[in-house]
DNA sequence: GATATCACG
DNA sequence: GACGTACGTGATATCT
């Protein structure tokens, strides 16, 4: 390359960092030190460096960095980068480790107090087109495109690999690059706290370069500008304005800290890098080093091991047998004996437990036996409540309930002796209304769900892992207490057959403990386990105990009116028809439609069965089909009562008077709660006679009920995480997002265009296709093609974060949130591509709908301490539906309460992370649920 | 137990 | 270029 033009590359490490900060996952190095950030910036200037000797590839290079706080433009402003938040606690020890990563790579590390490396920046391109060379800059900063030359310099985005020139600058700023500058000082930047002029964005800025050349003009024409408030804010904001313009511009005048010359690149030592690889545990890179220099391929980020597996593995580690010995399980019937094992725990520091009781639902459950295991194969079961099987024999001998708690209660509020358990949220319910506090604990199904959610193991009960994990079969619940018309409850099960049940189940779990525990460091999710799911155990445990209380009678009376509707209904139905059938089954109901009424309609399905769902119906119905209507109509009806109305008087507790849902913290792939026995997260809100049954959910005498929920909580993480400007700063200027998107898609906003821009949105979210868009908008397939197309266009960093959110789980096999917590994809790779394009939309989906679970986790977790630290203990958090969090209020505390609420949920990400987005809570409240929102 | 439908975010 | 008609849940009724 003796007499090729030499081609300079210069890294904005600082920015660069920032960026990959909030792209990456949260991993850890072998240090077990967050090093995300670093990673992927180890990857990319791996990249960079490999394209030596390469068309267009760097003949120099150098990373330039921040050095200083302060420059000289702080002194022409003391408000300059005065707004900035300082950055996340878990970047702040990566800023060091950007320098050990550049010298690994022998790559010069430029930094000069008194410059921002954007000037750096600027003073090397200046020099180095002088003499005549190309140059590269890898950054995306907007304020260094007032550099770019067509032929001569241009910018590198690592992250997307898109390319800017003078073609882009226009695109995005409407003017060349050495206007850049002016459209900027007009925009202002709120995160550099470059003052601007109020009411001018992007749009207006760029407008106005366009039209009178430059800043000057613009100030100096005022009087031609007709908009009023526009021409106001000219001329009051005009000093603002140029000051501005100072603050934009780049110094390029300053003598350069090393000569052009030395940052020449001749290859990259593998010494050193291997060094650095390697105490960083980078072990993807590692042997790329070691097949021989700088080789080529992809530097798709890799998931970041500690110390053993290289790779992530794309199936679970493989089972391992054990061997159980139920026989040697004790049964614990004496003072001594249950001293002798909590001694025996005690010295242990840890101990697996198991409660056994009479019923399902653990907000009535009676204790019927304790199991404790110590060690593999030692394990004990201690039974309090069992009575006798049958009327003729005596209760077996055991000791009396209280006395074992008093004994058992010092073991389990030990500081010093880790309780663990298998959905302790259970067991540490029951040990709670016996007031005992389970704690310290950890829990073995929420780690395998931390670990392996989505994996393909089915779900994370005790019995599933146990096969999974140990090739193990448990003794299945139902041979202990047989089913149906037959099946006993526990406490009539013959002793030594519940001590081999429960001895089994605290034995399994303290293998699985075994298992499970080390692998949440080495697989990156000790910090999802620890800071969001394992706290969750006890919060949640709390609200289940709760509860919330249900108005029976409006109940009742609600059922009574649904009732005599839906009479009504199935007797103009069956006129219709022509006869009486049975209108709940669709097998029915098509054949009436479609065979007895002769409609037209379409067959669906495998089974060859007409479908005669919503949309089916809708459309005979908008066909002018009568009954379809009154099909509709019956159909909801039914729906409230069976599912609502009626099932929710049943499941009211006949102790407390209200009702407890339980929460699984392992039900949902993405890291959602789900609520079972009763759904409480799908309780009717969209129709207006749905919307009747929330009047149900009502508040204590003395008490409301309030409601907060996190608004468009999704779409600010898609910008956010997808890191969409336009996006971010429409959430941070409080705009309504639909319409700005679609002003932004259609150029104009109406009703039409704003629901047609929602459904864009969300299909977004939900990993998009053209045929599902267009189907939902009702357009033809090409329209819906297009407006994806305009989509990505206007919004770019959507396109490239689909992208690399699909390359990193094709590469890894699942996909992280911004708090780290993964979800598998098998499927990813599947070889039928229905399967695999299904695998895709989730994975798209699945980061975005996780961080938003994670952050109300946090913020859940936070929230009853925050109450009390502000004197409002009598608050209550009772449900959680996804988004919403709804409370019950002592009468009179409302307005404080809010503010708690919504500043811990507002808050939810922090310390660990600032969201460039805000997170706006809306709260309301009355005496129903319904009358809260 | 599978399938269809529909309630929620 | 084919693929398919949005992501995540749970409850109920009907029919096999």
């Amino acid at each position: 390359m003796s007499d090729a033009q030499p081609h300079l590359y210069l890294v904005d490490g600082s920015s660069y960092i920032f960026r990959a900060y909030h792209r990456l996952p949260p991993l850890t190095n072998r240090h077990g030190q967050p090093a995300g950030a670093v990673y992927g910036y180890t990857a990319m200037l791996w990249k960079l460096a490999d394209g030596l000797n390469k068309a267009d590839g760097p003949t120099h290079m150098a990373v330039i960095l921040d050095a200083s706080e302060s420059t000289h433009r702080n002194e022409m402003y003391d408000q300059y980068k005065a707004n900035r938040p300082p950055p996340p606690e878990d970047l702040i020890p990566q800023f060091p480790l950007i320098r050990v990563a550049t010298r690994a790579f022998s790559i010069p590390c430029i930094e000069q107090n008194g410059l921002e490396a954007d000037d750096i920046i600027a003073c090397y391109v200046l020099a180095a087109t002088k003499a005549g060379w190309k140059v590269t800059i890898v950054s995306s900063d907007k304020d260094l495109m007032q550099l770019i030359e067509d032929g001569k310099v241009d910018m590198l985005d690592t992250m997307n690999d898109r390319r800017i020139g003078r073609e882009q600058v226009l695109e995005k700023f409407g003017v060349g690059p050495e206007k850049v500058g002016d459209v900027l000082a007009l925009m202002g930047d709120s995160v550099d706290n470059v003052p601007g002029v109020p009411g001018i964005g992007p749009k207006t800025a760029s407008q106005l370069i366009q039209q009178y050349g430059d800043l000057d003009t613009v100030l100096a024409s005022t009087d031609e500008i007709t908009k009023p408030k526009l021409k106001q804010n000219l001329i009051e904001h005009a000093d603002a304005a140029r000051l501005s313009r100072e603050l934009v511009r780049l110094v390029c005048d300053a003598p350069l800290p090393e000569p052009l010359d030395d940052l020449v690149l001749t290859g990259i030592p593998p010494e050193p890098l291997k060094e650095f690889l390697e105490d960083q545990g980078f072990k993807s890179l590692l042997n790329r080093v070691a097949g021989g220099g700088a080789s080529s391929g992809g530097t798709r980020p890799v998931d970041v091991m500690a110390s053993k597996p290289v790779a992530a593995a794309p199936t679970p580690p493989e089972a391992q047998d054990i061997n159980v010995d139920r026989s040697a399980y004790e049964t614990v019937t004496t003072m001594e004996a249950l001293d002798r094992w909590i001694a025996e725990a005690t010295a242990n520091g840890f101990v697996a437990l198991d409660t056994e009781t009479d019923c399902i639902d653990c907000v009535i459950a009676r204790l019927v036996g304790v199991s404790l295991a110590t060690a593999p194969n030692k394990a004990c079961y201690i039974p309090v409540g069992h009575v006798s099987a049958d009327l003729l024999s005596d209760a077996p001998s055991q000791m009396p309930m209280a006395d074992v708690l008093a004994r058992l209660k010092p073991l389990l509020e030990d500081p010093a002796v880790l309780k663990i358990g298998h959905n302790l949220k259970y067991d540490w319910v029951m040990f709670a209304k016996q007031d005992i506090n389970v704690a310290p604990y950890d829990d073995t199904m929420v780690m395998s769900f931390d670990l392996d959610a989505g994996r393909g193991i089915g779900g994370h009960g005790l019995d599933e892992l146990a096969r999974a994990m140990c090739n193990h079969e448990c003794i299945p619940f139902k041979q202990v207490c047989g089913t149906g018309q037959k099946a006993i409850t526990f406490d009539k099960v013959p002793l030594a057959q519940a001590t081999e049940y429960a001895g089994e189940d605290a034995d399994i779990c303290l293998r699985l403990w075994q298992r499970l525990k080390p692998r949440l460091a080495s697989e990156n999710v000790t910090r999802v386990y620890e800071m969001v799911d394992r706290q969750l155990v006890t919060t949640v445990g709390r609200m289940e105990r709760r509860g919330i209380k249900v108005d029976r009678d409006y109940l009742a009376s609600l059922s009574s009116e649904f009732s005599k509707e839906i009479t009504a209904l199935e007797g103009r139905v069956y006129e219709a028809a022509g006869g009486p059938f049975t209108i709940g089954s669709p097998q029915q109901l098509g054949s009436v439609l479609y065979d007895r009424l002769g409609l037209k309609g379409g067959r669906k399905g495998k089974s060859g069965t007409y479908s005669t769902d919503v949309n089916e119906l809708e459309r005979l119905a908008g066909e002018g089909v009568e009954v379809a209507n009154r099909v509709l109509e019956w159909r909801q009806l039914t729906k409230l009562r069976s599912t609502y109305t009626d099932a929710l008087q049943a499941q009211i507790n006949p102790e407390t008077g209200r009702v407890h849902t339980s929460y699984s913290l392992s039900g949902a792939q993405t890291g959602r709660l789900s609520s079972t026995e009763p759904n409480l997260q799908n309780i009717p809100i969209r129709t207006e006679i749905g919307r009747k049954i929330r009047d149900a959910f009502v508040a204590e005498p003395g008490y409301q009920l309030m409601s907060a929920d996190y608004s468009q909580i999704e779409l600010r993480l898609a910008a956010q995480m997808a890191d969409v400007p336009q996006l971010k700063e429409a959430f941070a200027a409080h705009e309504d997002i639909h319409s700005m998107t679609a002003e932004e898609l259609f150029g104009s906003v109406d009703r039409d265009t704003r629901g047609k821009a929602k459904t864009v949105n969300f299909a977004i979210l939900y990993g998009i296709s053209s045929w599902g868009l267009a189907g939902r908008l009702g357009v033809p397939k090409e329209e819906g093609a297009a407006i994806i197309a305009r989509y990505f266009e206007r919004f770019p960093g959507i396109r490239s974060y689909m992208d690399d959110t699909l390359a990193f789980a094709r590469t890894n096999g699942f996909t992280r949130t911004l708090f780290g917590r993964k979800t598998h994809f098998p499927n990813i790779r599947a070889g039928n591509p229905n399967h695999r394009a299904g695998a895709e939309r989730a994975a798209i989906n699945a980061p975005i709908q996780g961080t938003s679970a994670d952050l109300i986790k946090r913020a859940m977790n936070r929230m009853d301490e925050a109450l009390e630290k502000a004197g409002l203990e009598g608050v209550r958090m009772l449900l959680q539906v996804h988004d919403e969090l709804l409370f019950e209020v002592p009468d009179g505390r409302e307005q404080e309460a809010a503010a708690v609420v919504r500043e811990v949920m507002a808050k939810a990400a922090e310390p660990a992370m600032k969201l460039d987005v805000p997170l706006d809570v809306e709260v309301g409240w009355g005496a129903n649920w319904g009358a809260a929102h």
